[in-house]
DNA sequence: GTATCTGCAAACCCTTTGCAATAAG
DNA sequence: CTTATTGCAAAGGGTTTGCAGATAC
């Protein structure tokens, strides 16, 4: 079953319609695993030649997100990112806090967080977002060249 | 050294001014524990008959997380939300996607966690930011009784 | 004395919404 | 045929910014 399949069963079970228009948006973002954002997918969009508002697009993803297909993974520069979540591992993200760039991780400990917490506090765990901030190897040698100290930074 | 020394100290070594406006926001995000808002940090202090503008505060808040004193913690409801990240041990969330009630938790296998990133991609880790999400006890159980199959949700 | 900071209000920009026409079921 | 969806453009709301006066150092 895959992802427009679950899409159709999902909205039609909650009475609303399936149009092509959606069927585009969730077809583009599918086509790549990058994280995304509305302006992004937008003008890929428009590029391609398929007509779509913005408005769709804004209205589409919280039936992604309520469908399980999609998350938002962080909110930066004023706008919050997308990825979708279906056909792709779960993944984690580690952000250069200097240049930003990401790496996408999996660690198997983050299930047994999981489990741990759902039995201390009895919740029904759906899913975790985590980020973890640091210097990438590039941006920790300018920052030891900058300093200058000659001391090689931890 | 609180976190009024340590900002003071930060802020002189990028050569810009310590304020009393600057001083009383920082009073006010420490004098609690609990997550914020700038509306709401705005407010309190406005209720306290503290004179300050939210550009102040707008523009006070990435010195602070440059000082490593605040953090952002999530983007809800069109907004950021922040915490104080100094003389409070850190903590990730948990949070019930029905309710919005959150949970606070510390788990210890996060530092493996940044450990093994650290040595896989070469980071220097500087934290992390985990959010779990799931349904919390009680909403496990309204959601149990509208479904009304008598069985128990998983 | 000089460069930064403050408060205000306007500008900005992402997101949401009202509306009339269109289309799904 | 009824109700949801679309695109557009305007409204909304959090955040940023230009400016003139005040202030840290």
């Amino acid at each position: 079953m895959d992802e427009l399949e679950i899409f159709r069963d999902f909205i039609r079970r909650k009475g609303l319609r399936y149009t092509p228009e959606r069927e585009r948006i969730i077809r583009e973002i599918f086509a790549t695993h990058d994280h995304f954002d509305v302006e992004t997918l937008y003008l890929g969009m428009r590029r391609k030649g398929h007509r779509v508002s913005k408005a769709s697009i804004y209205r589409l993803l919280p039936l992604l997100i309520e469908a399980g297909l999609v998350q938002e993974v962080f909110f930066e520069d004023g706008h919050m990112h997308y990825e979708h979540i279906y056909g792709h591992d779960h993944h984690c993200h580690l952000r250069c806090t200097q240049c930003r760039r990401i790496e996408e991780f999996t660690d198997p400990a983050l299930e047994d967080v999981e489990r741990r917490l759902a039995e201390r506090f009895g919740y029904r765990v759906q899913g975790h977002k985590l980020e973890v901030l640091g210097l990438c190897p590039a941006c920790r040698e300018r920052q030891r060249r900058r300093s200058g100290t000659g001391t090689p930074a931890p």
